[in-house]
DNA sequence: GTCACTGCAAAAATTTTGCAGCGTT
DNA sequence: AACGCTGCAAAATTTTTGCAGTGAC
C-alpha cells in the first residue's frame, strides 16, 4: 500500500519521455491509470484500475482504461501477466514441464528441464501456501516471427 | 502430430475411471474433446478445439466443448495454459522477478530469486527464438484459500 | 426409466471501435 | 490551430446459461 512518490515520479518521467519520442499526448487519464497500476500492487485487471480510479477521476470510462492499459503495455511502461488478450488455451501434457511462448504469435513450445524442475523454492514462498507446480515460463520472439520483424522498418 | 495411441488409451481409461467415481457421464463428445487436446499438442484454445472436432463430429457444438473442457480441467485431466477464464491483468514491476499465483482467489504475489533469475536454459530452447524474459510460475493454493477448503467437505 | 448431457439460442462478460467534441502540443 | 484523445454508445469477441429433447447408466 505504501507508493514510493520519488518511484512514481520517474515512472512517470519515463512514460512522459516516451510519449514525446514517439508524437504521443501526455494526458491526465494517461498519467492517472500509470499511477494506479503503480499503486495496486496486486496485478490488478481492467476493471479494478478502473473502480480504483473512478474515485480520483470520476468521468473516466472503462474504455480509456483498457486504450491506456493497452498504450502503456506496448510501450513498454507496464506489463501484463500472462497474456495480453489470449484466450485460455489447454494442454493435455500432465508431467511436469516448462514452456517457450512467442509473444507475437503465440507460439507455445513445451520442454522439459530437470534443473528448473529440482529447483528449491525460497522458504518465504513456501509459506505463502501450499504449492502445486513450479513452472518456467520463457517468452520471446520465434525464428519465424523474427524474419516477418526484420521486414519491416523497426 | 504422431499420436502414441495407446498413451491415448490410458489418458482414456484414467477420465473414465475418474468419471466413474464421480458419476459423471462418459459420453461421445466427452472422449471426443479429450482425443483432441491430446492430438494437438500446440496448446488449443476451445475454438480451435471444436473447428478440430468438427471435422469428425459435425454435429458438436462450441458450448459443450467449452462445458467439457472445464469439465477435464476441473477433473484434472488436462490442464490450462496460464489460468482458466482469466482476465487480463496488469502490473507495472518491470524488474526481473516471478510469481506465486493462488489458482483458487488469482492471488499473486511477487518473488526475486537469483538463483531463478541466473538459471542457464537449456540450447535447445535458446534455439527457438530471442528470449526476453524467463519467469518462475508457482501455482498452489494460498493459505487464506486453504483455510476455507477445510471448512468444505473435501 | 432416470437424470445428466447435448445442441440450440440467447445472455453475460470482457474487450474493441466509430464518432463527435475536447484538450494537449 | 491541428489533430490525437476522451467519453459515449454500440459492436465484437469470448464464455456461460436456460431449456427441451436425447442418450448413458
Amino acid at each position: 500500500m505504501k507508493i514510493d512518490a520519488r518511484l512514481v515520479e520517474k515512472r512517470i518521467k519515463e512514460f512522459t519521455d516516451l510519449c514525446q519520442q514517439n508524437r504521443i499526448k501526455v494526458t491526465k487519464q494517461r498519467i492517472e491509470v500509470l499511477i494506479e497500476v503503480l499503486r495496486c500492487n496486486d496485478h490488478p485487471d481492467a476493471e479494478k484500475v478502473f473502480t480504483g480510479l473512478r474515485k480520483k477521476m470520476p468521468k473516466i470510462s472503462l474504455d480509456t482504461v483498457y486504450r491506456t492499459l493497452r498504450l502503456l503495455n506496448d510501450l513498454g511502461v507496464i506489463t501484463t501477466f500472462g497474456f495480453f488478450r489470449e484466450k485460455t488455451r489447454f494442454e493435455a501434457n500432465l508431467k511436469p514441464h516448462h514452456h517457450f511462448i512467442c509473444r507475437q504469435c503465440g507460439l507455445a513450445v513445451d520442454f522439459f528441464c530437470d534443473e528448473m524442475s529440482r529447483l528449491e523454492l525460497p522458504q518465504q514462498v513456501r509459506s505463502l501456501g501450499k504449492i502445486d507446480r513450479t513452472q518456467v515460463e520463457v517468452t520471446g520472439i520465434c525464428n519465424n516471427c523474427a524474419k516477418s520483424v526484420k521486414n519491416k522498418t523497426k
